[in-house]
DNA sequence: AGTTACCGTTACTTCCGGTAACAGTAATCC
DNA sequence: GGATTACTGTTACCGGAAGTAACGGTAACT
C-alpha cells in the first residue's frame, strides 16, 4: 500500500490496474486452497501444506499474503461473508419479528453445519499464533456483532426506547448464538431445529421482555417493518452516534 | 505417569508420597509466574521468559508440565477457578431470582475487569496452538456451562417444564455473557453497572418468557430457593441422562 | 525493444518449543 | 553410614515451521 508512484504518471499505464483484479482473484484462490488443506490436514496445517494444496510453493503464498495471520484473516472474512450472505435475507426482509429471528439463527447454524471445518479454525482456534497489535481475532464477530447493533439500535429508537443497549445486547446474541452453536456442532445431541427453537425463543422472550418493561408490546406473528436496506458497519471505533 | 514400580513395594516408601504436594505446590508457582510472564510480555510470551520470571530455565518447566499447552491449560483453570469462587455465592445463595443473576453477572464481570491480561489469554488467544487431539479450548467454559446447566435443569425440572433446553440454554447464556464482556472490556465505553443491568435483564427476560410461555409466572423479586448444593460437572461426555 | 509486474523455484535463516546429558542436594530406607 | 529415590538445577543441542533471499522465466503494455 501506498507504494511510491515513480517515474510514470498514475493514469496512463494500465498494466498498475490490470493486475490488480488478478490478484485479487488470486488471493481468493489461495483462500480456496487453505479451506480444502485444512479440511483435509486440520487445523494444523502450515504454510507448506497449504501451498502445496494451491499447487504452488510458499514464497508464493508470501507474494499474495503478508504472513499467517494475514491469510487467516482473509479465510475468517470468506466465512463471515458466507454467514452474512445466509443470513442477510432474514435480517432484512420484512415478516414476523419471531420468524425473522428464527430464519437467522437457522442461517446460521445450518451454515456452520456445512463448514464444519472451516468453522472450527476460525471460531475455535481464532488464528491466534501473532505478535499482533490488535484484535487480529475477531473482527468478523465485530462485524456481525456491529450489523446486529446497528438493527437493534433502529428499532430501540423507533420505539422511543434506551438505545444504549443495543451494542451491548448485539454482542450478547452473538456470543449466545455462537456458545450454544459450539456446543451443538460438537456433540449434536440435539435437532438443528430444536436448537433453533431454543435460540430463538431466548432472543424473542428477551426482545420481548424489553419492549415491555418500557411499556410496549409486540406481536411476534406480526410483521413489524422498518428496514432501510441493512447497512455493515465495519468500523466499530468511528464515534458515530453522538447524542 | 504408570511408571513400573521397580523393587520397592508401595505402601512403605514415603518417598513417593512426601513429594506429591510438593510437586503440586510447584506447578502452581509456576501458573503464578505465567501469569506474571503474561502480563508483563502480553500473550505471546515465549516459555524461556516464562522460565525466566520463575527464576528457572526451561528444562525444570517442562518436568513439571508436559508442554506448553499443558501449562496453559493450568493458567485456564487457575482463572476458571477464580471465576466460579466468585460467582458461587451469587449461584448457591438463596434469593430473588433477578438478584442472583445480577450478582453472577456482576461477579463475572468484575473479575475479567480486575485480570484483563489472564483473561485475554484464556478466552481470546483460547490457548491453541497444539496438535491436540481434542477439546483443550476451552474445557473450562465446558464446566461452566455445565454447572448452569445442572443448576437450570434442576429449576426446570422442579417447574416441570421440558429441561431438555438446560444445556444449549447454559451455553447460549455463558457464551453470551462472555461476548458482552469481551466487548465490554475492550472499550469500556460504558459502566460495568450498566452493563451487568443489560445482561441481567436479558437473562431475567428470557428466563422469564421461558416459564410464562410454559404456564408458570414467578415474581423476580420473590426468593426462590431449590438448592441441593451446587455441583461441578466436570464430565459432559459421560452418558449420565438416560431418561 | 525495453520495462513492468507477475509467475515460479531452491535454499537459506531465524525463532522457539522441546530434549539430552550432566551434576548437585536432601530425605528415606536398610 | 551408605544406598536409593526424587527432586533441584544447569548448558547445549535438535527439529520443525514461519518467513526470506536470490535467482530465473513469461506475458503484456509503452
Amino acid at each position: 500500500m501506498g507504494r511510491a508512484v515513480k517515474g510514470s504518471r498514475e493514469g496512463g499505464d494500465a498494466r498498475r490496474e490490470r493486475w490488480r483484479a488478478h490478484r485479487e482473484a488470486r488471493r481468493e484462490e489461495f483462500v480456496d486452497a487453505t479451506i480444502r488443506a485444512l479440511t483435509k490436514h486440520g487445523p494444523e496445517v502450515g504454510m507448506d501444506e497449504i501451498a502445496a494444496e494451491a499447487g504452488v510453493t510458499k514464497p508464493v503464498l508470501y507474494r499474495h499474503f503478508a504472513d499467517k495471520s494475514d491469510l487467516y484473516l482473509a479465510v475468517g472474512h470468506r466465512g463471515t461473508e458466507m454467514l452474512l450472505e445466509r443470513m442477510r435475507p432474514a435480517l432484512v426482509d420484512d415478516g414476523t419479528p419471531y420468524e425473522r429471528i428464527h430464519r437467522a439463527v437457522d442461517a446460521y447454524l445450518s451454515t456452520i453445519e456445512e463448514h464444519p471445518a472451516l468453522y472450527h479454525f476460525v471460531v475455535r482456534r481464532s488464528f491466534a499464533d501473532k505478535p499482533v497489535e490488535q484484535d487480529v481475532v475477531s473482527q468478523d464477530k465485530q462485524l456481525i456483532a456491529n450489523t446486529l447493533a446497528r438493527l437493534l439500535g433502529d428499532y430501540l429508537r423507533a420505539f422511543e426506547l434506551d438505545s444504549g443497549g443495543a451494542e451491548p445486547w448485539a454482542y450478547a446474541v452473538v456470543g449466545m448464538v455462537q456458545s450454544a452453536g459450539d456446543w451443538w456442532l460438537e456433540r449434536q445431541s440435539m435437532t438443528r431445529q430444536s436448537l433453533t427453537e431454543y435460540l430463538t425463543k431466548i432472543i424473542w422472550f428477551a426482545i420481548e421482555g424489553l419492549l415491555r418493561s418500557g411499556g410496549i408490546a409486540i406481536d411476534p406473528d406480526l410483521p413489524l417493518s422498518l428496514g432501510p436496506a441493512l447497512r455493515l458497519v465495519p468500523d466499530p471505533e468511528s464515534p458515530a452516534s453522538a447524542g
